[in-house]
DNA sequence: GCAAGGTC
């Protein structure tokens, strides 16, 4: 018999019924399933693994944090576990009936090793299949090309396996090493170690480092004049031509030389057509999930749930460009029945010739994501419906014509001053019609000609600041992270989310810590090494020449091992300055506001005797001054004060979502909205946001 | 209680 090791569950089967000469029987060792059928008058078996089956690790002897150097760690043995029980022991059995064995995982760096960890499994069990061991090599699961692979067998790549098994073990290393320095330098055992990484820390230094920028960045004043005008319709509004004025004098002078009138000095039209978005890869995806509020690990945990569905194509893709054998015609004839884009896309498939967009990036492992089934807005759950909802009208998107715009500008000359006034309406929609997201409103102008003369009815002068740059969105982030080379389409949300489960960030757009500053700049400043996403892009080069033969594994491991000997030795001289920007950055995120009694801070203690939190005065014991704290979620110190009462204001992370507060129990807003509740109570209303924040507190500090 | 990479 003949087995077949895929990297998904999803791949055996298709596998199985593209090579099948008849029947595919379908099978279950426990819970893996697995399908068998002839191939060239053969009998085949083909199971799917889970990714990676085997995890590395160090051995037992080396688990004590306390007690172990972590300098130990850079040269330790380095073990593979079992990650995957269950598959284990399907590839295990099923290798035992076997006598010769094709690896057909994906083919790239991890699906090489993903396969080589699966032959040690079958190895294992059966010596025997040593020597008969063949690879096929598929860049895309469609009937062609599969049986393409599976006609022309080649080895499968030692050298392409041992660049990703490079990869594994330095980020290991590394990671482990810094991670328990750091954790121990600082003194943070627990679950509140302070995590270190190739990919993770970089990106907690881009947040960082724009932090910085703003806090850097100095506001400079300057004023607008703004009009609101009026020709017998609704008011519009323009502004001096001079946009900014530095002086507010200047500023001033405008406004008072405006008269009641202004007249119209130029019209300008300009059409522009704005081309239907590409096909969706994982990046764009999660992108645009973010910017409809949908987090990146959720997006791509709701989109993992609507693949297994069947609802839409596999979630992770660099391909932008549809691939010949897609049948779009039959994607839209299901989405007819869709609820919200029916009409649209059977008015598509009335069209006649179907012209997709195409994106830059065109590769052959997957599709870009699209729709493969129709699902009602019923079955789903909301946000699955909402995600859903996306990728189909993305779709839609891009099989639709291009929108066109047209840009009014209008000059105004009034008293001697020069005004505008500019607005964009959608002339024709094109794909703005089915695809709505971040759709701007129509900006209406009266139609107006040269010399025609509007009244000015109202003229004010605006004071601004300029802007510090803004925060990173999640959806930002991720494609400056791609930009960089950091992570992969698959594990970038991941990474993004223990950021925030590390206490390192938290908001969106990102907002980091004290904590994460500190351990940003600490790492910047002893370790700038794992802080700089280079590390990436030299690792890169490094696994290129591995898997082209031109060096060992194991001497890449090694050059790794003594760059970071000479990374230690650096921190261990560092270690109290190291610690001591962390533990300031710790203190910042425990510092809450002001102290009403004595002017000191308020910062986050415990009880002694029974580890309760609270707010207590660092002038303490001069100052007894001490409010409670909610004993669940992490306190985020805003360094906001009340409106109502003055008292510094917390986020509470944890729970459903994050609450504001203030840390005033007997606050006067708090007060009001207690009354409120009883009287809306009284008339059977649901209680508001204020209302639940009070007993939260009220119910955590008891 | 370490990382990052697959996949559910």
């Amino acid at each position: 018999m003949r087995l077949i090791i895929s990297e998904k569950a999803n791949a055996a089967r298709k596998i199985a019924q593209f090579l099948a000469e008849g029947p595919v029987k379908e099978g279950k060792h426990r819970s893996v399933p697995y399908h068998t059928f002839t191939w060239r008058g053969e009998e085949c078996v083909s199971v799917g693994l889970k990714g990676h089956v085997l995890n590395p690790e160090y051995p037992e002897e080396y688990s004590n944090w306390q007690k172990v150097d972590p300098r130990e760690l850079i040269d330790a043995r380095i073990l593979k576990s079992v990650s995957e029980k269950g598959v284990a022991a399907a590839v295990r059995s099923l290798a035992k009936k076997a006598d010769r064995v094709i690896i057909a995982t994906d083919f790239d760096r991890e699906g090489e090793l993903i396969g080589v960890e699966a032959l040690s499994l079958a190895f294992e069990a059966n010596p025997a299949l040593m020597d008969h061991v063949e690879r096929a090599r598929f860049s895309a699961l469609t009937k062609g090309e599969v049986t393409r692979a599976f006609e022309n067998l080649v080895e499968v790549s030692r050298e392409l396996a041992d660049a990703g098994e490079a990869r594994q073990d330095i980020d290991l290393i590394w990671g482990a090493t810094l991670t328990r320095w750091v954790s121990r330098a600082v003194k943070r055992y627990g679950s509140a170690f302070l995590s270190v990484g190739r990919v993770q820390s970089p990106t907690l230094v881009l947040i960082a480092e724009r932090e910085l920028e703003r806090r850097a960045f100095v506001p400079e004043p300057y004023w607008e004049v703004e009009a609101r005008l009026q020709n017998g319709g609704g008011p519009f509004v323009a502004r001096h031509a001079r946009g900014r004025f530095k002086e507010e004098a200047e500023a001033r002078r405008a406004l008072e030389n405006l008269s009641e009138t202004a007249v119209v000095t130029e019209v300008r039209q300009r059409e522009a057509t704005r081309p239907a978005p590409a096909p969706f890869n994982t990046t764009a995806f999660l992108t645009a999930a973010a910017n409809i509020g949908v987090s990146p690990s959720r997006a791509a945990r709701i989109a993992e749930d609507l693949y297994t569905e069947g609802y839409i194509s596999y979630p992770r893709t660099d391909n932008t460009v549809y691939p010949e054998s897609l049948d779009l015609r039959e994607v839209l004839g299901f989405l007819a029945e869709v609820e919200g884009v029916g009409d649209y896309a059977g008015r598509l498939l009335g069209a006649g010739r179907l012209t997709p967009t195409r994106g830059r990036r065109q590769t052959t492992d997957h599709p870009p994501i699209y729709p493969t089934g129709r699902a009602s807005r019923a079955e789903l759950r909301e946000d699955q419906w909402k995600i859903y909802q996306l990728v189909v009208r993305r779709f839609l998107a891009t099989l639709s014509g291009p929108a066109k715009t047209l840009r009014t500008t209008l000059r105004f000359e009034s008293g001697g001053e020069p005004l505008v006034a500019g607005g964009t309406v959608v002339t024709e929609e094109g794909w703005l019609a089915v695809y709505h997201y971040g759709r701007r409103r129509d900006e209406e102008l009266p139609r107006l000609s040269e010399g025609d003369e509007v009244r000015v009815a109202e003229a004010e002068l605006l004071a601004k600041e300029t802007q510090p740059p803004g925060r990173y969105g999640q959806g930002r982030l991720i494609r400056l992270m791609e930009d960089l080379g950091l992570g992969t389409k698959a594990t970038r949300p991941g990474i993004i989310q223990n950021l925030y489960d590390r206490g390192y960030i938290h908001g969106d757009p990102i907002v980091p810590t004290e904590t994460g500053m500190a351990v940003a700049k600490a790492l910047k400043d002893f370790a700038s090494e794992i802080a700089s996403h280079e590390m990436t892009a030299r690792l890169e080069k490094s696994m290129d020449a591995i898997s082209e033969g031109r060096v060992s594994k194991d001497s890449v491991v090694e050059e790794s091992r003594e760059l970071l000997r000479r990374v230690y030795d650096h921190l261990e001289s560092s270690e109290e300055k190291f610690a001591d920007i962390v533990w300031n950055g710790i203190r910042g995120d425990e510092t809450l506001g002001p102290c009403p009694n004595c002017g000191r801070n308020l910062v986050v203690r415990r009880n002694r005797r029974n580890r309760k939190r609270f707010a207590g005065c660092e002038g303490y014991p001069e100052c007894r001054t001490t409010f409670p704290l909610p004993q669940k979620g992490d306190i985020i110190p805003l360094g906001t004060a009340c409106e109502a009462c003055g008292l510094p204001e917390i986020k509470v992370l944890g729970g459903r979502r994050p609450w504001v507060t203030c840390i005033n129990m007997d606050c006067p807003k708090k007060q009001e909205q207690r009354r409120s509740r009883e009287e809306t109570q009284a008339g059977g209303e649901e209680p508001s946001e204020g209302q639940r924040d009070r007993k939260r507190l009220e119910k955590s500090t008891t």
